[in-house]
DNA sequence: CGCTGGATTGAGTCCGGTCAAGCCTTGTGG
DNA sequence: CCACAAGGCTTGACCGGACTCAATCCAGCG
C-alpha cells in the first residue's frame, strides 16, 4: 500500500465516541484493494463500517451502466449504517483502504442502551443533509459551479494546505453528474484563472478562497 | 376552494398511527392559500405538519433565484419533521391546502415514550430514501427520463385512473432540474407517442405502463 | 526505455436552455 | 352572455454548454 492517502484518522467522527471505542475494541480491520467492493446494493445491512485509511464511495448503477456516486467517506467516518434493512447503495474502496467492520448485534450487546441507535440516528441525519445539499448541486448548478463546490468541500477543513484528492476524474464526474472531459476542462479553467493550483492531478491548493466560494454559491 | 385537488386522506400515512391520532386530537388545522409559506428555511423546527388536503412543496433558493424543489407532500404525509433544530428547506402550499399543525413538545407529553421519536425516525428514513432516488434522477437521467420518472411516481398508486397533478409546470421543472419549456416538450412528446394521455394539462392517464416504466428506468 | 492507464485537449454534435410569439383556460366585469 | 384581461402552457427558432469521439499527453512502473 502506498502512503499517498493514509491520512489516518485526521478527520475523526465528531459524535458517538463510545461507539467508535466499541468498534476499536471489538471490530475487525479489513483491507480493500482499489475498486474492491465493501458491500453490495440490496444486500442486508447487518454490519457497520468505519473508514480507517483510504476512501470509500457509495454508488448506484443503472442497467445501461450510468453511475451515480452518493457520497465519499474519508477516514474516521461511519458508513453503511442504513436506516432500513437493506443497503441502498453499494460501497467500494476507491483506492487501497482499510475499513473497520463490526456486526451491529455485537455493538448492541456491548453498548449502553440507545448508544447504537443514537449513532445510527446521527449518521442518518448527516447523510440526509449531505444528500439534500447534493440535490441542489445536481439540479441547478452549472458544470463550473459543481466542480467548484466539490473542491470547496474537499478543501473545507484543510486550511491553506495542499489537499489530496484520492478519487479519479471518473469518480468526480459520477458524483457531480458530469463527464470526465467536462470535469477536466473545468479544472484547467479554474487553474488558469489562478483560483486553484494543481501540484499534480490529485493534489491541489486553493489560491482564491473568496472567488471559489462565490463560484460554489 | 375548488374541488379539483381535494383527494382528502386518500393516501394515509402508513406508520405511526398513534402519532396521527394525537395530531387529530390536539393539532390545529390551518388553511394556506396557493404559494403561501408554511415555514421558512433556517427557521427553528419546533412544529410538525401533516397535509390534510392540497399539496405542499419544500424548496431551497439560490441567491440568483434558481430554485430546487426537495419534495412534494400529498394528503396524509408528514413533513417539516427535520432531524436537526432548523428547517433546511422552506415549505409552501402549491395550491390552496389545509395542513394540520402541532407543537412537538405537546406531542411528546401526550404520547407513549418514544412514539414521537419513532415517527421522526420513520419520516427521516423515508426522506433519505426519496432524496437518494432523486439524486439518480438529477445526476444521470435525460430530460425525457426525468419527466417519465415523475409521471410514473405520481401514477404509482393510482391504478389506471386519471391522475391529478396539483403542481404547475414550473414546480415540475424545479423538481426535475429542467426548464418549463423542456418539461412541456417532453410531456407533449410522451403524449404523441401515446404513452400517456392528457385530459387537461393537470390531469393524465397512463396508456403504456411498460414503456413508461422502461423510460423511467 | 517502452507500456499502460489516467488525464488533457480538440473538433464537432446535440440536448436542453433562452427568447419570443401564440394559444388556451379561467375569471371578471360590462 | 360576451369581451377582455391575465396567467399558465405550448410551440418555434436559435443558441450554447456539456457530451461524444478521438487524438495526444503524461506519470508511474516494470
Amino acid at each position: 500500500m502506498t502512503l499517498a492517502y493514509s491520512f489516518e484518522d485526521s478527520r475523526p467522527e465528531p459524535r458517538s465516541p463510545s461507539l467508535v471505542e466499541a468498534m476499536d475494541r471489538l471490530g475487525v480491520r479489513m483491507a480493500f484493494a482499489k475498486d474492491e467492493e465493501v458491500y453490495a446494493q440490496d444486500e442486508p445491512a447487518e454490519l457497520m463500517y468505519r473508514v480507517i485509511s483510504g476512501m470509500v464511495r457509495t454508488t448506484r448503477l443503472m442497467s445501461d451502466g450510468r453511475r451515480q456516486i452518493g457520497e465519499f467517506y474519508a477516514p474516521g467516518q461511519l458508513f453503511g449504517l442504513e436506516a432500513g434493512p437493506m443497503h441502498r447503495y453499494s460501497a467500494e474502496a476507491l483506492c487501497a483502504s482499510t475499513v473497520q467492520v463490526i456486526r451491529r448485534s455485537i455493538v448492541r450487546t456491548h453498548l449502553a442502551e440507545g448508544d447504537l441507535e443514537r449513532a445510527i440516528w446521527d449518521t442518518t441525519q448527516r447523510e440526509l443533509e449531505r444528500a439534500q445539499d447534493h440535490l441542489m448541486v445536481l439540479g441547478r448548478k452549472t458544470a463550473c459551479e459543481r466542480v467548484a463546490s466539490f473542491l470547496m468541500h474537499l478543501a473545507q477543513d484543510g486550511g491553506s494546505e495542499a489537499v489530496d484528492m484520492p478519487m479519479g476524474r471518473q469518480d468526480m464526474a459520477d458524483y457531480l453528474g458530469l463527464t470526465i472531459e467536462t470535469v477536466s476542462r473545468m479544472l484547467t479553467q479554474l487553474q488558469s484563472s489562478k483560483i486553484v493550483e494543481f501540484a499534480s492531478c490529485r493534489k491541489f491548493r486553493v489560491q482564491k478562497w473568496d472567488v471559489l466560494e462565490r463560484l460554489a454559491a
